[in-house]
DNA sequence: ACGCGCATTGTTTTT
DNA sequence: CAATGCGCGT
């Protein structure tokens, strides 16, 4: 092998990168820490694998968590290899599927245009499922069930050969089978299914296994530890017989158990693929020693891993800054000001991120940078193709091209009205599911006039339905996909129907804008010479967290999954509270706030430079508001890492004494309020708080039993301050404002005030500078 | 069949 | 505090 030409592609790797990219078949294993350098690994290897062992690059497939992340592969191969990467199938477990299942579709029991089901379809079909078979939906949730289902898929369990264990079990038992006859009468596969029928084609026909073992000869799958059951299955399958597998991934950085991954699926790869090389990467190309160190502290309080040796050429580095707010929107508010701080201190918006544990939090965060007027971009959240206009659309869309989609159907059968009410569908239902017809079959026998227990009204509304419909079917051949769209919208006015729906003006011209994005994409589509199965596929995949990020300089809003595999100079992460981070959720999961750690792990690790984290003593959820416990990983923080604010008292919390006294008219009202209510949550942390340590707990018994001063916070000695709370007092720039806290620190006095020029609002000064005087 | 209004009820994370 | 969902009245 000449090195002449691979020196681009070994160029600035290390060892151990080296060996990964050029090593040769077989199964290989590379675990690889955050910022290691694992995607770079990979694309070379991929490259590599093309230029220099002239490996067809249609032999080859890599497997990515996102659509986003298969983008980026894309792009950077391109570069790399140039347009010979063209054909490397790289994309998600689910697209891979889904594009394979479409062609091999005779190898499944599903149709050629089958569509795809997201969750909401998912719980439509449930729903159809329960009552069916006359099971109460209070009852038994249907998201509950569907997780059921969902499980049992991905551990590769069949409707035949599910047994439930308890009596919701034996619901679960009873609606699976059903569930998945309406998905098959439907043509439809749930993203599960992707996975599942796609192990099933293979196993079922050797014909088709050999065909994908030997085109896909290297198999390359990146965050391996997200691996569930099918997912390793899949891997097994496509890799043999010459398991040319090379897998990459990180334990500490597995968070997606719920979907059913597995980080221990990383050492079953070395149990079943005994000969397989093992390569570490330790070195941290990402993130300072200060960085590394916070992540390592916390994430080596996880019992359930092996422990890494990373290091990094970045010693030292910025301390991180804790932060604790008044609430949810002070806390935003301090991160907008932080941004803007350290924007004017060279950084662009795009260095930085801003990352929490549930979408909703985004929200005051999007409040917050809209005053504040910074540009942002989030990723995720309650999204596009969750609005309600999008869906009808693409729920045309999908009935044009699968007239047997149940669930679609349901939803557009009377949307616009056209007086086909439940009565109607009902009756269409049983007729078609009595004569064993699907949806399709039973639309044709209408219009061939066949006997049908449907009214006459109804029967008429239903073939005039029928005809539009075929008639659409019949423009797919010819038109486009733009012109498609507008047929459908003007022959149902549609967009009358969304001004009737709208409560007002701004709502029906938000909806517009929304379908005249859908139908930009339709226009890219029919310029990219997309059909319309391909289109839904697309679609159905395609998800609001692959939002992709714009050149543009503006700071990214984002859950920290969506966040895994970033890397921002400067990360904040928010709401690092008990019950949010560690989620409530995962408190009776086994391993449940493991999992949380290696989130929050994940989350550190993105920061090259600077660290934030905050959080707040208060937070609004959607029962009002709630005193909440800082987080339990907080602890595990060592002291010397952070700075900023000592984080016993700062001025957000002061904030709070200052409510609470003007709620109650003086200061000696409010004190003996405070003193009455010493047991309440928000006061026991506020002492905690004064006394620098934390003997309030969460019923985290690890934190509880060990007491741990809260770091930067020191006990503070017995002090004799010169300013008192509720003091009135000037500030030569700040104006008037009234003292709401102040204690001596060291031997310094900090004090807390609120100053009445909305502009400057609570500050926290040092006396000996701030010459503050008492009015 | 449809529209309105009240009640309930649930929020982790994503392909 | 949403958003959905149900029941009632028309």
């Amino acid at each position: 092998m000449s090195d002449h030409p691979t020196g681009d592609l070994l160029a600035g790797l290390n060892d151990r990168q080296r060996a990964a990219v050029t090593a040769g078949g077989g199964p290989i294993l590379v675990l690889a820490g955050p910022g290691s350098g694992k995607t770079r690994v990979l694309t070379r290897r991929i490259a590599y694998l093309i230029n220099e062992m002239n490996i067809p690059a249609r032999s080859i497939m890599a497997v990515t968590f996102t659509n986003k992340a298969a983008g980026e592969m894309r792009n950077r191969l391109k570069s790399l290899a140039g347009d010979r990467m063209r054909a490397v199938q790289i994309g998600t477990f689910h697209a891979t599927c889904a594009r394979i299942l479409r062609i091999e579709h005779d190898s499944t029991p599903y149709g050629k245009d089958f569509v795809i089901y997201d969750t909401d379809d998912q719980l439509n079909a449930i729903g159809q499922a329960m009552s069916e078979l006359n099971i109460d939906t209070r009852k038994f949730n249907p998201r509950a069930v569907l997780g059921a289902i969902s499980s049992a898929k991905n551990e590769l369990i069949l409707p035949s050969g599910y047994v439930g264990q308890d009596y919701f079990g034996e619901i679960v038992s009873r609606v699976y089978p059903r569930y998945q006859a309406i998905l098959l009468d439907s043509n439809a596969m749930d993203f599960d299914d992707l996975l599942v029928q796609m192990v099933l084609a293979l196993h079922h026909s050797p014909v088709l296994q050999e065909k994908y073992q030997r085109k896909f000869a290297w198999v390359l799958v990146d965050e391996f530890q997200d691996t569930n059951t099918v997912q390793y299955q899949l891997v097994s399958l496509f890799g043999a017989p010459q398991n040319n597998i090379f897998v990459v991934g990180d334990e500490d950085q597995s968070i997606y158990a719920f979907r059913g991954a597995d980080y221990r699926n990383v050492a079953r790869f070395r149990q079943d693929y005994p000969d397989a090389s093992v390569i570490l990467l330790e070195q941290n190309y990402r993130s300072t020693q200060v960085v590394l160190d916070v992540a390592n502290a916390v994430i080596s309080r996880n019992k359930h891993r092996t422990p890494k040796a990373l290091f990094t050429d970045k010693a030292g580095g910025e301390l991180i800054t804790l932060h604790e707010a008044y609430d949810d929107e002070y806390e935003a508010r301090y991160v907008m000001e932080e941004i803007d701080d350290l924007r004017r201190r060279g950084y662009h918006y795009s260095d930085m991120a801003v990352m929490y544990r549930t979408n909703p939090q985004s929200r005051a965060l999007e409040r917050a940078c809209v005053d504040e007027g910074i540009p942002y971009t989030l990723v995720g959240g309650v999204g596009f193709y969750k609005r309600r206009e999008i869906r009808d659309m693409l729920a045309y869309l999908r009935v044009v091209q699968n007239p047997d989609d149940r669930v679609s159907f349901a939803r557009i059968i009377n949307t616009p009205k056209r007086g086909i009410g439940k009565k109607s569908l009902e009756s269409f239902q049983y007729w078609a599911a009595d004569a064993e017809m699907s949806y399709g079959e039973a639309l044709i026998k209408l219009l061939e006039g066949a006997d049908n227990p449907l009214g006459a009204r109804a029967a008429k509304l239903f073939r005039d339905f029928a005809e539009q419909l075929f008639a659409w079917r019949s423009l797919t051949e010819a038109s486009t996909l733009v012109d498609l769209f507008d047929t459908i919208s003007s022959d149902v006015g549609y967009n009358l129907y969304l001004h009737e729906i709208s409560d007002n003006d701004l709502e029906a011209a938000d909806r517009m804008d929304n379908l005249s994005e859908l139908r930009g994409l339709l226009v890219q589509a029919d310029e990219d010479e997309i059909n319309l199965p391909e289109f839904l596929i697309d679609q159905a995949l395609m998800t609001d967290a692959d939002t992709k990020l714009t050149g543009e300089d503006r700071i990214t809003l984002m859950t920290l999954h969506a966040a895994k595999g970033l890397e921002y100079p400067v990360v904040f992460i928010t709401g690092l509270e008990d019950g949010l981070l560690p989620h409530f959720r995962s408190f009776d999961e086994p391993d449940g706030v493991e999992e949380e750690r290696r989130l929050l792990y994940v989350g550190i690790t993105r920061a090259m430079e600077r660290l934030y984290l905050t959080y707040a003593f208060k937070r609004t959820t959607w029962s009002g508001s709630q005193a909440q416990e800082r987080s339990s990983f907080l602890y595990d923080i060592p002291e010397d890492m952070t700075a900023g604010l000592p984080s016993g008292l700062n001025t957000d919390r002061s904030y709070q004494s200052y409510k609470q006294m003007t709620t109650w008219g003086n200061t000696r009202a409010a004190q003996d309020t405070e003193r009455r209510n010493a047991t309440s949550g928000l006061d026991r942390l506020r002492r905690d708080l004064q006394r620098g340590s934390a003997t309030s707990n969460s019923g985290n018994k690890a934190v509880n039993s060990k007491i741990i001063p809260f770091p930067g916070s020191e006990p503070q000695p017995p002090a004799e301050p010169q300013f008192h709370t509720g003091m009135s007092v000037y500030h030569s720039v700040f104006g008037a404002g009234m003292v709401v806290e102040s204690h001596v620190n060291q031997d310094d006095e900090e004090v807390t005030v609120v100053f009445s020029d909305k502009r400057y609002g609570v500050k926290k000064l040092l006396a000996s500078l701030a010459n503050l005087t008492v009015q």
